[in-house]
DNA sequence: AGGACATCGAACCGATCGGTACCATCAGGG
DNA sequence: CCCTGATGGTACCGATCGGTTCGATGTCCT
Protein backbone atom coordinates (compact mmCIF):
# COMPACT_ATOMS: atom_id res chain seq x y z
CA UNK A 1 0.00 0.00 0.00
CA UNK A 2 2.24 2.52 -1.35
CA UNK A 3 0.64 5.21 1.00
CA UNK A 4 -1.25 4.47 3.79
CA UNK A 5 -4.62 6.05 4.19
CA UNK A 6 -4.85 8.64 7.13
CA UNK A 7 -1.51 9.95 7.16
CA UNK A 8 -0.20 13.29 6.45
CA UNK A 9 1.82 13.47 3.64
CA UNK A 10 4.84 16.12 4.77
CA UNK A 11 8.21 16.17 3.12
CA UNK A 12 9.43 18.11 5.57
CA UNK A 13 8.49 16.14 8.26
CA UNK A 14 9.41 12.89 6.51
CA UNK A 15 13.12 13.87 5.65
CA UNK A 16 13.11 14.96 9.53
CA UNK A 17 12.42 11.57 10.10
CA UNK A 18 14.71 10.67 8.11
CA UNK A 19 17.93 12.25 9.34
CA UNK A 20 16.57 11.73 13.48
CA UNK A 21 16.97 7.88 12.51
CA UNK A 22 20.27 7.89 10.51
CA UNK A 23 21.99 10.04 12.48
CA UNK A 24 21.03 7.13 15.80
CA UNK A 25 22.14 4.29 13.41
CA UNK A 26 24.81 5.44 11.61
CA UNK A 27 26.72 6.83 15.02
CA UNK A 28 25.35 3.13 16.59
CA UNK A 29 27.03 1.47 13.48
CA UNK A 30 29.29 3.60 11.58
CA UNK A 31 28.89 4.50 8.31
CA UNK A 32 29.92 1.85 6.20
CA UNK A 33 28.05 -0.85 9.30
CA UNK A 34 24.88 -0.14 7.49
CA UNK A 35 23.38 0.18 4.04
CA UNK A 36 20.66 2.26 2.16
CA UNK A 37 18.61 -0.57 2.36
CA UNK A 38 18.99 -1.17 6.32
CA UNK A 39 18.92 2.62 6.66
CA UNK A 40 15.06 3.10 5.04
CA UNK A 41 13.98 0.01 7.04
CA UNK A 42 14.96 1.61 9.96
CA UNK A 43 13.65 5.01 9.07
CA UNK A 44 10.32 3.14 7.82
CA UNK A 45 10.46 4.59 4.41
CA UNK A 46 10.82 3.36 0.85
CA UNK A 47 14.56 3.80 -0.72
CA UNK A 48 12.66 5.90 -3.36
CA UNK A 49 12.15 8.40 -1.08
CA UNK A 50 15.54 8.66 1.02
CA UNK A 51 17.09 9.11 -2.33
CA UNK A 52 14.71 12.05 -3.37
CA UNK A 53 15.54 13.82 -0.38
CA UNK A 54 19.25 13.14 -0.04
CA UNK A 55 20.61 12.11 -3.19
CA UNK A 56 22.62 9.67 -2.36
CA UNK A 57 24.05 8.53 0.71
CA UNK A 58 26.94 10.34 0.72
CA UNK A 59 24.28 13.30 0.85
CA UNK A 60 22.52 11.65 3.74
CA UNK A 61 26.05 11.55 5.59
CA UNK A 62 26.19 15.22 5.05
CA UNK A 63 23.09 16.15 6.05
CA UNK A 64 23.23 14.13 9.03
CA UNK A 65 26.92 15.57 10.35
CA UNK A 66 25.79 18.97 9.50
CA UNK A 67 23.03 19.06 11.57
CA UNK A 68 24.78 16.97 14.90
CA UNK A 69 27.54 20.02 14.44
CA UNK A 70 24.87 22.64 14.45
CA UNK A 71 23.11 20.95 17.27
CA UNK A 72 26.84 20.68 19.49
CA UNK A 73 27.96 23.71 18.64
CA UNK A 74 24.62 25.28 19.77
CA UNK A 75 24.74 23.28 22.69
CA UNK A 76 28.27 23.73 24.17
CA UNK A 77 27.64 27.30 23.36
CA UNK A 78 24.71 27.24 25.34
CA UNK A 79 26.37 25.64 28.29
CA UNK A 80 29.02 28.45 28.25
CA UNK A 81 26.13 31.23 27.83
CA UNK A 82 24.12 29.56 30.96
CA UNK A 83 27.75 29.67 33.38
CA UNK A 84 27.63 33.46 33.22
CA UNK A 85 30.35 36.00 32.52
CA UNK A 86 33.65 34.72 34.31
CA UNK A 87 35.46 32.86 31.83
CA UNK A 88 36.58 30.24 34.18
CA UNK A 89 33.36 29.36 34.84
CA UNK A 90 31.68 29.18 30.98
CA UNK A 91 34.90 27.10 30.43
CA UNK A 92 34.47 25.11 33.39
CA UNK A 93 30.22 24.59 32.20
CA UNK A 94 31.36 23.46 28.87
CA UNK A 95 33.78 20.69 30.14
CA UNK A 96 31.07 19.71 32.74
CA UNK A 97 28.69 19.42 30.04
CA UNK A 98 30.94 17.22 28.07
CA UNK A 99 31.06 15.17 31.00
CA UNK A 100 27.96 14.35 31.35
CA UNK A 101 27.69 13.75 27.80
CA UNK A 102 30.76 11.07 27.68
CA UNK A 103 28.25 9.55 30.94
CA UNK A 104 25.38 9.30 28.68
CA UNK A 105 24.68 5.62 27.62
CA UNK A 106 25.00 4.46 24.12
CA UNK A 107 28.15 7.04 23.84
CA UNK A 108 30.52 6.33 21.11
CA UNK A 109 32.97 9.36 20.79
CA UNK A 110 32.19 12.36 18.68
CA UNK A 111 30.28 10.90 15.94
CA UNK A 112 31.75 13.28 13.63
CA UNK A 113 35.21 13.01 14.27
CA UNK A 114 34.52 9.11 13.78
CA UNK A 115 32.90 9.64 10.51
CA UNK A 116 35.91 11.82 9.53
CA UNK A 117 38.05 8.73 11.25
CA UNK A 118 36.05 6.32 8.90
CA UNK A 119 36.06 8.42 5.67
CA UNK A 120 38.88 10.30 4.54
CA UNK A 121 37.46 11.63 1.65
CA UNK A 122 34.24 13.09 1.11
CA UNK A 123 31.72 15.15 3.53
CA UNK A 124 33.01 13.98 6.53
CA UNK A 125 36.72 15.77 6.95
CA UNK A 126 35.02 19.09 5.65
CA UNK A 127 32.28 18.87 8.23
CA UNK A 128 34.97 17.86 11.41
CA UNK A 129 37.62 20.49 10.42
CA UNK A 130 34.38 23.40 10.42
CA UNK A 131 32.95 21.74 13.09
CA UNK A 132 36.50 22.15 15.40
CA UNK A 133 36.79 25.72 14.43
CA UNK A 134 33.35 26.20 15.86
CA UNK A 135 34.50 25.17 18.85
CA UNK A 136 37.77 27.02 18.48
CA UNK A 137 35.61 29.85 18.25
CA UNK A 138 33.91 29.30 21.61
CA UNK A 139 36.68 28.60 23.08
CA UNK A 140 39.37 31.37 22.18
CA UNK A 141 36.35 33.86 23.20
CA UNK A 142 36.68 32.39 26.46
CA UNK A 143 40.41 32.63 26.59
CA UNK A 144 40.66 36.23 25.46
CA UNK A 145 38.02 37.29 28.17
CA UNK A 146 40.28 35.46 30.66
CA UNK A 147 43.13 37.33 29.34
CA UNK A 148 45.41 34.99 28.07
CA UNK A 149 48.00 36.26 26.14
CA UNK A 150 47.40 34.04 23.66
CA UNK A 151 43.79 33.19 23.51
CA UNK A 152 43.99 31.07 19.52
CA UNK A 153 46.93 28.71 21.54
CA UNK A 154 45.09 28.40 24.89
CA UNK A 155 41.91 27.59 22.97
CA UNK A 156 43.66 24.87 21.06
CA UNK A 157 44.42 23.00 23.69
CA UNK A 158 41.42 23.51 25.46
CA UNK A 159 40.25 21.97 22.04
CA UNK A 160 42.93 18.81 22.28
CA UNK A 161 41.83 18.13 25.93
CA UNK A 162 38.08 18.10 24.36
CA UNK A 163 38.90 15.75 21.32
CA UNK A 164 41.20 13.66 23.73
CA UNK A 165 38.44 13.22 26.10
CA UNK A 166 35.65 11.91 23.95
CA UNK A 167 38.54 9.60 22.15
CA UNK A 168 39.98 8.10 25.84
CA UNK A 169 36.39 7.76 27.36
CA UNK A 170 35.12 6.17 24.87
CA UNK A 171 38.13 3.42 24.19
CA UNK A 172 39.62 3.41 27.60
CA UNK A 173 36.60 3.48 29.82
CA UNK A 174 34.80 6.70 31.15
CA UNK A 175 35.84 7.03 34.86
CA UNK A 176 36.81 10.17 35.62
CA UNK A 177 37.53 11.15 32.09
CA UNK A 178 35.62 14.27 31.66
CA UNK A 179 36.23 15.61 35.46
CA UNK A 180 40.20 15.17 34.46
CA UNK A 181 39.67 17.10 31.07
CA UNK A 182 37.86 19.65 33.26
CA UNK A 183 40.73 20.30 35.82
CA UNK A 184 43.50 20.63 33.20
CA UNK A 185 41.66 23.14 31.09
CA UNK A 186 41.16 24.88 34.20
CA UNK A 187 45.03 24.56 35.24
CA UNK A 188 46.00 25.46 31.59
CA UNK A 189 43.81 28.51 31.89
CA UNK A 190 45.45 29.74 35.41
CA UNK A 191 48.65 29.38 33.84
CA UNK A 192 47.89 31.29 30.37
CA UNK A 193 46.24 34.35 33.27
CA UNK A 194 48.55 34.07 35.84
CA UNK A 195 51.16 35.97 34.68
CA UNK A 196 49.68 38.98 34.29
CA UNK A 197 48.95 38.89 38.03
CA UNK A 198 52.78 38.74 38.85
CA UNK B 1 52.12 -19.52 -12.77
CA UNK B 2 51.04 -20.35 -9.00
CA UNK B 3 54.86 -20.14 -8.14
CA UNK B 4 57.21 -17.68 -9.61
CA UNK B 5 60.59 -19.29 -10.53
CA UNK B 6 63.51 -18.58 -8.21
CA UNK B 7 61.37 -17.29 -5.48
CA UNK B 8 62.09 -18.52 -1.48
CA UNK B 9 59.55 -19.79 -0.09
CA UNK B 10 59.32 -18.66 3.74
CA UNK B 11 55.91 -18.54 4.79
CA UNK B 12 57.00 -15.81 7.70
CA UNK B 13 58.25 -13.92 5.19
CA UNK B 14 55.06 -14.05 3.26
CA UNK B 15 52.74 -13.03 6.90
CA UNK B 16 55.23 -9.92 7.13
CA UNK B 17 54.50 -8.84 3.84
CA UNK B 18 50.97 -9.13 3.88
CA UNK B 19 51.04 -7.13 7.16
CA UNK B 20 52.87 -4.68 6.03
CA UNK B 21 51.03 -3.65 3.35
CA UNK B 22 47.77 -4.11 5.08
CA UNK B 23 48.88 -1.97 7.58
CA UNK B 24 49.37 1.02 5.12
CA UNK B 25 46.67 0.22 2.78
CA UNK B 26 43.90 -0.32 5.82
CA UNK B 27 45.23 2.73 7.61
CA UNK B 28 45.50 4.70 4.21
CA UNK B 29 41.36 3.71 2.99
CA UNK B 30 40.26 2.77 6.20
CA UNK B 31 38.85 -0.66 7.44
CA UNK B 32 36.42 -0.68 5.42
CA UNK B 33 37.76 1.33 2.16
CA UNK B 34 39.29 -1.99 0.59
CA UNK B 35 38.13 -5.16 0.14
CA UNK B 36 39.87 -8.75 0.80
CA UNK B 37 40.75 -8.77 -3.54
CA UNK B 38 42.38 -5.22 -3.59
CA UNK B 39 44.32 -6.09 -0.09
CA UNK B 40 45.82 -9.41 -2.15
CA UNK B 41 45.97 -7.75 -5.61
CA UNK B 42 48.12 -4.89 -3.26
CA UNK B 43 50.30 -7.22 -1.45
CA UNK B 44 50.75 -9.71 -4.50
CA UNK B 45 49.55 -12.62 -2.74
CA UNK B 46 46.65 -14.87 -3.58
CA UNK B 47 43.44 -14.92 -1.48
CA UNK B 48 44.14 -18.19 -0.49
CA UNK B 49 47.44 -17.33 1.31
CA UNK B 50 45.68 -14.46 2.57
CA UNK B 51 43.46 -16.97 4.36
CA UNK B 52 45.88 -19.28 5.26
CA UNK B 53 47.50 -16.67 7.50
CA UNK B 54 45.59 -15.22 8.72
CA UNK B 55 41.81 -16.97 8.81
CA UNK B 56 39.59 -13.66 8.04
CA UNK B 57 39.68 -10.00 7.34
CA UNK B 58 38.76 -9.71 10.84
CA UNK B 59 41.83 -11.78 11.64
CA UNK B 60 44.19 -9.83 9.42
CA UNK B 61 42.75 -6.62 11.13
CA UNK B 62 43.81 -8.00 14.69
CA UNK B 63 47.23 -8.92 13.60
CA UNK B 64 47.82 -5.43 12.33
CA UNK B 65 46.57 -3.42 15.00
CA UNK B 66 48.76 -5.75 17.39
CA UNK B 67 51.54 -5.06 15.26
CA UNK B 68 50.93 -1.39 14.89
CA UNK B 69 50.62 -1.00 19.04
CA UNK B 70 53.68 -3.05 19.57
CA UNK B 71 55.39 -0.55 17.35
CA UNK B 72 54.53 2.92 18.70
CA UNK B 73 54.47 1.67 22.41
CA UNK B 74 58.34 0.64 22.08
CA UNK B 75 58.85 3.95 20.34
CA UNK B 76 57.50 5.94 22.47
CA UNK B 77 59.05 4.56 25.18
CA UNK B 78 62.74 4.71 23.34
CA UNK B 79 62.12 8.13 23.14
CA UNK B 80 61.57 8.56 26.51
CA UNK B 81 64.79 6.31 27.04
CA UNK B 82 67.07 8.65 24.95
CA UNK B 83 65.71 11.39 26.71
CA UNK B 84 67.87 10.80 29.83
CA UNK B 85 66.39 10.43 33.69
CA UNK B 86 64.46 13.88 34.19
CA UNK B 87 60.82 13.01 34.49
CA UNK B 88 59.92 17.05 32.15
CA UNK B 89 62.49 15.85 29.41
CA UNK B 90 60.87 12.43 28.78
CA UNK B 91 57.70 14.09 29.03
CA UNK B 92 58.83 16.73 26.53
CA UNK B 93 60.51 13.64 24.17
CA UNK B 94 57.70 11.83 23.91
CA UNK B 95 55.50 14.79 22.88
CA UNK B 96 57.91 15.83 20.48
CA UNK B 97 58.35 12.11 18.92
CA UNK B 98 54.51 13.27 18.38
CA UNK B 99 54.70 16.12 16.76
CA UNK B 100 56.77 14.99 14.47
CA UNK B 101 54.89 12.17 13.59
CA UNK B 102 51.80 14.82 13.27
CA UNK B 103 53.81 16.49 10.14
CA UNK B 104 54.71 13.77 8.16
CA UNK B 105 53.42 12.82 5.04
CA UNK B 106 50.13 10.71 4.64
CA UNK B 107 49.70 11.31 8.40
CA UNK B 108 46.13 10.54 9.24
CA UNK B 109 45.79 10.14 13.12
CA UNK B 110 46.41 7.07 15.11
CA UNK B 111 45.39 3.96 12.78
CA UNK B 112 44.17 1.88 15.94
CA UNK B 113 41.99 5.20 17.25
CA UNK B 114 40.88 5.69 13.35
CA UNK B 115 39.77 1.52 13.57
CA UNK B 116 38.15 1.52 17.07
CA UNK B 117 36.28 4.29 15.29
CA UNK B 118 35.02 2.60 12.93
CA UNK B 119 34.32 -0.68 14.21
CA UNK B 120 33.05 -0.40 17.81
CA UNK B 121 33.07 -5.03 17.94
CA UNK B 122 35.58 -7.00 17.46
CA UNK B 123 39.58 -6.90 17.38
CA UNK B 124 39.48 -2.55 17.19
CA UNK B 125 38.19 -1.65 20.79
CA UNK B 126 40.00 -4.48 22.41
CA UNK B 127 43.24 -3.78 20.92
CA UNK B 128 42.79 0.38 21.19
CA UNK B 129 42.40 -0.40 25.43
CA UNK B 130 45.42 -1.89 25.55
CA UNK B 131 46.97 0.86 23.46
CA UNK B 132 45.89 3.40 25.71
CA UNK B 133 47.09 0.98 28.75
CA UNK B 134 50.27 1.23 27.50
CA UNK B 135 50.81 4.62 26.83
CA UNK B 136 49.04 5.13 30.27
CA UNK B 137 51.85 2.95 31.56
CA UNK B 138 54.59 5.11 30.47
CA UNK B 139 53.37 8.15 31.33
CA UNK B 140 51.91 7.66 34.39
CA UNK B 141 55.68 6.22 35.30
CA UNK B 142 56.70 9.68 34.00
CA UNK B 143 54.16 11.69 36.44
CA UNK B 144 55.15 9.29 39.43
CA UNK B 145 59.15 9.92 39.25
CA UNK B 146 57.97 13.60 38.47
CA UNK B 147 56.66 13.55 42.24
CA UNK B 148 53.23 14.24 41.06
CA UNK B 149 50.81 13.83 43.78
CA UNK B 150 48.73 11.88 41.48
CA UNK B 151 50.39 10.33 39.04
CA UNK B 152 47.68 8.32 38.13
CA UNK B 153 45.07 11.20 36.89
CA UNK B 154 47.92 13.50 35.93
CA UNK B 155 48.88 10.61 33.18
CA UNK B 156 45.35 10.13 31.98
CA UNK B 157 45.51 14.25 31.55
CA UNK B 158 48.31 13.37 29.27
CA UNK B 159 47.03 10.69 27.53
CA UNK B 160 43.62 13.49 26.66
CA UNK B 161 46.39 15.49 25.00
CA UNK B 162 48.46 12.50 23.18
CA UNK B 163 45.29 11.30 21.76
CA UNK B 164 43.38 14.83 21.11
CA UNK B 165 46.77 16.49 19.28
CA UNK B 166 46.51 13.16 17.10
CA UNK B 167 42.63 13.76 16.14
CA UNK B 168 42.91 17.90 15.63
CA UNK B 169 46.34 17.69 13.87
CA UNK B 170 44.54 15.28 11.42
CA UNK B 171 41.33 17.10 10.80
CA UNK B 172 42.06 20.68 11.81
CA UNK B 173 45.23 21.03 10.20
CA UNK B 174 49.06 20.03 11.62
CA UNK B 175 50.22 23.51 12.37
CA UNK B 176 51.14 23.57 15.71
CA UNK B 177 49.02 21.15 17.42
CA UNK B 178 52.73 18.94 18.58
CA UNK B 179 54.08 22.17 20.20
CA UNK B 180 50.90 23.06 21.64
CA UNK B 181 50.27 19.85 23.04
CA UNK B 182 53.76 19.45 24.53
CA UNK B 183 53.51 22.88 25.76
CA UNK B 184 50.21 22.08 27.59
CA UNK B 185 51.89 18.51 29.11
CA UNK B 186 54.59 20.80 30.69
CA UNK B 187 52.45 23.25 31.85
CA UNK B 188 50.28 20.33 34.06
CA UNK B 189 53.82 18.36 34.90
CA UNK B 190 55.34 21.67 36.69
CA UNK B 191 51.39 22.52 38.07
CA UNK B 192 51.43 19.10 39.70
CA UNK B 193 54.78 18.85 40.89
CA UNK B 194 55.06 22.87 41.94
CA UNK B 195 53.10 22.55 45.31
CA UNK B 196 55.63 20.07 46.51
CA UNK B 197 58.07 23.10 46.28
CA UNK B 198 55.85 25.02 48.28
C1' DA C 1 -12.60 17.94 -10.11
C1' DG C 2 -8.13 17.33 -11.44
C1' DG C 3 -3.29 17.54 -11.77
C1' DA C 4 1.00 17.74 -9.13
C1' DC C 5 3.31 15.68 -5.62
C1' DA C 6 4.62 12.14 -2.09
C1' DT C 7 5.07 7.63 -0.84
C1' DC C 8 5.56 2.43 -0.59
C1' DG C 9 6.84 -1.93 -2.14
C1' DA C 10 9.17 -4.52 -5.12
C1' DA C 11 11.87 -5.73 -8.85
C1' DC C 12 16.00 -4.93 -10.93
C1' DC C 13 20.89 -3.33 -12.15
C1' DG C 14 26.01 -4.22 -12.16
C1' DA C 15 29.51 -4.30 -8.84
C1' DT C 16 31.59 -5.76 -4.92
C1' DC C 17 31.69 -8.06 -0.56
C1' DG C 18 34.04 -11.97 2.49
C1' DG C 19 35.11 -16.51 1.91
C1' DT C 20 35.94 -21.33 -0.38
C1' DA C 21 37.59 -24.74 -3.67
C1' DC C 22 40.55 -26.57 -7.06
C1' DC C 23 44.63 -27.09 -9.57
C1' DA C 24 49.12 -26.42 -11.60
C1' DT C 25 53.52 -25.28 -10.12
C1' DC C 26 57.31 -24.77 -7.66
C1' DA C 27 60.76 -24.80 -3.24
C1' DG C 28 62.43 -27.16 0.69
C1' DG C 29 63.61 -31.11 3.67
C1' DG C 30 64.00 -35.97 4.22
C1' DC D 1 64.47 -38.16 -5.56
C1' DC D 2 60.29 -37.57 -3.88
C1' DC D 3 56.88 -36.05 -0.89
C1' DT D 4 55.08 -32.17 1.81
C1' DG D 5 53.61 -27.81 1.84
C1' DA D 6 53.47 -22.98 0.19
C1' DT D 7 51.82 -20.34 -3.47
C1' DG D 8 49.29 -17.85 -7.57
C1' DG D 9 45.54 -17.83 -10.45
C1' DT D 10 40.96 -18.45 -11.29
C1' DA D 11 36.48 -19.53 -10.92
C1' DC D 12 32.82 -19.63 -7.96
C1' DC D 13 29.49 -19.02 -3.91
C1' DG D 14 25.50 -16.42 -1.76
C1' DA D 15 24.89 -12.02 0.16
C1' DT D 16 24.95 -7.37 0.09
C1' DC D 17 26.27 -2.99 -1.74
C1' DG D 18 24.52 1.83 -3.70
C1' DG D 19 21.36 3.22 -6.87
C1' DT D 20 17.33 3.22 -10.45
C1' DT D 21 12.83 2.37 -12.13
C1' DC D 22 7.96 1.43 -12.19
C1' DG D 23 3.29 1.21 -10.92
C1' DA D 24 -0.26 1.58 -7.47
C1' DT D 25 -2.14 4.49 -4.17
C1' DG D 26 -2.79 8.11 -1.68
C1' DT D 27 -2.68 13.33 -0.09
C1' DC D 28 -2.46 18.19 -1.10
C1' DC D 29 -3.34 22.45 -3.65
C1' DT D 30 -5.80 25.02 -6.91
Amino acid sequence: MPVDKGVTLDPARTREQILRVAGEVLYEQGLDGIGVAGLCARAGVSKETLYRHFGSKDGLVRAVLEARSDRIARWLRGAAEDAGQEPAAQLAAVFDALARWYEEPGFRGCAIMNAAAQHHEGAAPAVAARHLDRHLELLSGIAGRAGAADPDTLARQFLLLMEGAAVVADHHGVAGTGEQARRAALTLLHAATAQRDT
